[in-house]
DNA sequence: ATCTTAGATCGTAAATATACGATAAGTAAA
DNA sequence: TTTACTTATCGTATATTTACGATCTAAGAT
């Protein structure tokens, strides 16, 4: 009971969960909206806007970043974080990929 | 403590997480594979396929239901269950839509 | 009417996620 | 050096998720 059996489905579709996972909390979707959205991704600005406490939204920027969807720098007394593109959209290509491929297949069972 | 402030999010937010929460599991994402390849996506068909019991199988299914991914009928004695395309697709515009609104703001800060 | 089969639901155990306050660690300013 | 400030991490409480076996339910078969 309870032990975990993800490892034993592909590594494409363990990738795609890891992804959603990333996102699936709205605070880790408003982080990312305001990453892209202000100039300066310091992490104060982040907590500032968010109704969560500095050491909460401090675990959520560690899970996105633990999933490669953004990288942080620290800069002086502050950590500067962005969104990593790159991986960004490889997942999203996986994902529109997949999603077009059982679309095609589909044929409307019920 | 713990108590959740998911509602604190704008409901846009909350509604790509919910999505991206139903496919937060590798399991869910093999499910939506096999509906989408099987002409009849009857539930014991997915029980054949992936290593999970009979009862964990259902209770993704009931998540990706609950979540609006997929639709099911009751045929008989066994269940026909299908992806519902409309919700699924409405989905990934508002993902597609979102990132690709993020992408245009960003200027690379580090 | 009884048996079988398919699937859902219940009960439960363990793992993980969410959230906070407190504290640590590091830099900048006084 | 001391102080203030910013962020990370630790400890902890509670909620949720994951997974299974057991049982319940409903339809079809005998």
């Amino acid at each position: 009971m309870a032990i975990h059996k993800k490892d034993e489905f592909s590594q494409k579709e363990q990738d795609l969960a890891t992804f959603a996972k990333a996102l699936s909390h709205p605070a880790r979707i408003a982080i990312l909206k305001v990453l892209a959205q202000k100039n300066e991704c310091i992490c104060g600005e982040i907590v500032a806007v968010l109704p969560l406490a500095q050491s909460t939204v401090s675990q959520h920027l560690k899970e996105l970043k633990t999933a490669g969807l953004i990288s942080g720098e620290t800069d002086g007394p502050r950590s500067c974080y962005c969104i990593n593109w790159k991986a960004f959209e490889k997942f999203i290509t996986d994902f529109n990929t997949l999603f077009e491929k059982l679309k095609s297949v589909n044929t409307k069972c019920c």
